[in-house]
DNA sequence: GGTGTTATGTGCGCTGCCATACAGTCGCAG
DNA sequence: CTGCGACTGTATGGCAGCGCACATAACACC
């Protein structure tokens, strides 16, 4: 349920040691891009958590409480719609949610607060495990009126968000599961910096929104192209260019977006 | 192509006598709601525009050119897509476009330019004929430097709108053509201030992302269910509460943030 | 090793939407 | 009034994904 604040290695030395701080080379995107200063004074406020698979860093239309900077997880954005019964005879059991987002090194979450908008819009689940750097509403506010680098280079990224929710929009109305499983794949890839996820066909269906037999479907056929492998839990990305031939193009355009922007 | 910049009625009288000013009370909701002093600065660096419909505003990766503040005319965003052959053995003749938002009186057109980013990243059609408050990018981007209300009216605007194409995106993939084509709807009666609307079918499928036939079978419902009525080109909403009960929960959802956050 | 839990694979009938084609119907210009 | 273009209605066949139910496979823990 809440993250699990660690006693943390706050100190290089203590970095050093721990695998998660040296591998991938070390920060958040954003943040690295801040002019030293400012960058030193926002670290200042922050706090390295641990992010747990499964955890909820925020729910829709609930206060903020904290702004994440992920280093190493990742977080999906959710958008949670309500079932229609006239939409269906039948009780739809599998849920409404969809992933609108993704959030990790490159980004943040809570990019509200640069809105001045204290409420979060979408849920915001951890789907990758590892460190980020965490900071309270409050103080993260402050900052926000004293670095202006910081307000600038995040209103851009707020500007990719928005465009990564366009996109995401189109695909979810256009494409079918086996592309969009790819595209989603690539995009965690980026984010965990590793060929080994951690995660089920259940948990899949639910971002993608579909069924899990859709997944089975999907990935199977991924699978026996050779791009992937997975058994119970464990899936590993074993050709990626191929993945990247069998996703949509919304994957690229994403990619495109975030680069000429930030 | 382009919009037409009409000789205009600049100053009170000649609004006066232009219906389209004095029906339905006036401004733009953001300019509105500036400080005096902001709003009359704002205003004097636009100039009223007559929004054609069928008119693009916007291009998807292209500079902004101006920002538009819509008064009684309103603008879909849309999200363009493209076709991957692989999906569909078939060509695909209906278009991937889809809209992603909606922006009326309530809101801008341009929002990029308060994140500091030049660049649309959505098309932006003129779906209702009116009029609007242009302004040029250059002056615009001076006057947020300036007026601190308007940027942040402005930027909780933007969060308003990230909402919405969030909305837009479950919607897209949870719910059936009638009900979005209910909410489409109501959608556009709200901006349009008329129960009527000139629209064929054909432009519907290419809003909802769907085929014109679809839009038939739907119209046909709400038609004989006694809240439209249509006849080639021209739509009339007769029962707004039934529309609002036909319609999927996400015209709520879009309703309640905008009041909150604005 | 047995047992319960979790993860994955398969089958079946159905629905909502798709592509395509074509037939009316209305409005308007010649 | 007549022919044409634009708009709308209807039909046919197909497919992707749905709800549901159940079978198998791997692991985890006693």
């Amino acid at each position: 349920m809440t993250t699990s604040s660690v006693p943390l290695p706050a100190s290089a030395s203590a970095a050093s040691q721990d695998s998660v701080f040296t591998e991938g080379g070390g920060h958040n995107h954003l943040i690295e891009l801040l002019p030293a200063k400012d960058r030193k004074q926002l670290i200042s406020l922050c706090q390295p958590v641990h992010l747990v698979l499964g955890d909820v860093l925020c729910e829709p239309r609930t206060p903020t409480r904290f702004a994440y900077f992920p280093v190493n997880g990742f977080v999906s954005l959710i958008a949670t719609s309500t079932l229609e019964a006239r939409e269906s005879k039948i009780q739809r059991h599998t849920s409404m949610d969809v992933e609108v987002g993704i959030v990790g090194r490159e980004g943040m979450l809570g990019a509200e607060l640069v809105l001045g908008v204290m409420t979060a819009p979408l849920q915001g689940l951890v789907q990758g495990a590892g460190w980020a750097l965490r900071v309270e509403t409050k103080a993260f506010k402050r900052q926000l009126a004293v670095s202006e680098s910081l307000r600038l280079r995040l209103l851009r990224y707020v500007y990719v968000l928005m465009a990564q929710q366009a996109t995401a929009a189109s695909c979810l109305r256009f494409h079918q599961i086996a592309p969009r499983l790819a595209r989603w794949l690539l995009m965690s890839h980026d984010r965990a910096h590793s060929n080994k996820f951690h995660l089920t066909q259940e948990f899949l269906a639910h971002m993608l929104g579909v069924r899990r037999v859709g997944i089975t479907a999907a990935a199977s056929a991924l699978q026996n192209s050779g791009l992937i492998s997975y058994r119970r839990g464990e899936l590993y990305v074993l050709d990626r260019p191929g993945l990247e031939a069998a996703a949509c193009t919304c994957y690229g355009v994403d990619q495109k977006i975030y680069d000429t922007v930030l």
